[in-house]
DNA sequence: TCGCCTGTGTGCAGAAGTGGACAGAAGACC
DNA sequence: GGTCTTCTGTCCACTTCTGCACACAGGCGA
């Protein structure tokens, strides 16, 4: 197990803490290193731990129809902030699923601890509420988001900030499970992505999608990500370097 | 003007504080009687207030799409809650725009005044954080919503969770604004309407839509607001009576 | 090498939703 | 009453998206 101090800095909200406040977490910081479709929380189930991706890694929130069919993911998580018990400060019941889609390191807290460092310092607190409002920002939009844009704009969305996150333009990710995310039909997915490999935007193997073309996606897809990075921007004072956000 | 005493009681968030926290608040609150259209608060622009919609008062966070379209409405608030600086606490630039829907008193505060009163009472933070989870849960519902439900099964949730807020069975709402509050275009919710109309669930009249039906409306519509009225239930235990969310 | 899963591509019928154009109806105002 | 403006309904051509069915391809283990 990576100790826990050689990855503080991987996480951005971590790695600007101010060096008291720092510290103040990392003893009780906990390293995980996680897999694909790994549970951070369960719906319904109280929130225990706050868990910071690192890397590379991300999580996302999803949220079941109640048709029964595969949930949606909302929003999704990188080493740009936090899941678990950032707004409600835990004591309630998760309301969305969160699970881990890009392997990696995490470091994991539990919810009281970050509770008690929280009321040790107000610098931390007011900290983690601007990274809430962030996270909100974020929800707003991709309601909006889903609301307007069309399936095609969403996954050269998608595909761009998840290539963005992890630094390369490989994504390792079946055309079923993309469908899943987005809530689309698979066959649909397949069609949008055919059309993109057709004008040389992305190319495709069995499982895995290669972006060849960034610009011309982003021609094709909407600004969700950006007016979100801004937000990040303005609120966080440019936590943000080129990492995409969904 | 009525005085906030006698307010106090018709927003649940604040009319189920303990004595001393309503005390603490009761004497920064501003009553203010607003009018469908009036700003709360204006994308980008710092928050100033915190505004608790009283009795069948409402107001709703609306996203602007790039494509220069009307905003989106993607989340409203009644009197279980608040809009401004609930999660953020404040110091920072609204993403979304709020504005009144409903006419009716309103409850204002200013956010440091807010804050202050928060730093007294952990019983206060406790509520509110409890109370921003409750809408983080329904940004996030309203985004699967988004993502997967149709025109249809969206307009009828949305008229029977408006009807439900103000309690009677008449939505004061042009066609073309009800499009625009579900990011749609307005010919098309003329025909879910005349679908619905010809059906009986609704009767319609210039600007007016009356609820005929609702157990035939609530046929047609997604769950989405009922799961999230369970999840005020489980974090508020029953703030929400019968009250509509959107 | 063979079968077996899983993932991908395609065809098709149809439903859902868009957006422009235009006519008529309901109120509002003079 | 007449004249506006605004709201509503309808027509139409078109795009987007769904869901099923089925063929085929890739990779894995027996």
């Amino acid at each position: 197990m990576a100790a826990s101090s050689d990855l503080i800095g991987d996480n951005l909200l971590l790695g600007r803490l101010v060096p008291e406040d720092r510290q103040r977490l990392a003893r009780h910081l906990v390293a995980r290193q996680m897999q694909p479709g790994d549970t951070l929380q369960k719906s319904g189930d109280d929130v225990q731990h706050t868990w910071f991706p690192c890397g590379a890694a991300c999580g996302g929130f999803r949220v079941a129809a109640e048709d029964g069919g595969n949930p949606v993911e909302v929003a999704c998580i990188g080493r740009e902030g936090a899941i678990g018990g950032i707004v409600s400060n835990g004591r309630v019941p998760a309301y969305a699923t969160a699970e881990v889609r890009a392997p990696g390191w995490f470091l994991m807290i539990r919810i009281e601890q970050l509770e008690d460092a929280k009321m040790e310092s107000l610098a931390l607190r007011h900290w983690l509420s601007r990274y809430s409002d962030c996270l909100v920002a974020q929800l707003l939009q991709n309601s909006a988001c889903n609301a307007r844009h069309t399936i095609t704009q969403r996954c050269a969305r998608w595909l761009l900030a998840e290539s963005s996150r992890t630094g390369a333009p490989d994504i390792a990710m079946t055309q079923e499970q993309l469908a899943a995310i987005l809530g689309v039909g698979r066959t649909f997915v397949t069609r949008v992505v055919g059309a993109m490999r057709a004008e040389g935007l992305i190319a495709t193997q069995r499982g895995r999608i290669v972006l060849r073309d960034t610009e011309g996606l982003q021609k094709r897809c909407c600004d969700c990500s950006e007016v979100i990075a801004q937000h990040y921007d303005a609120v966080m004072s440019g936590i943000y370097g080129p990492v995409g956000k969904t």
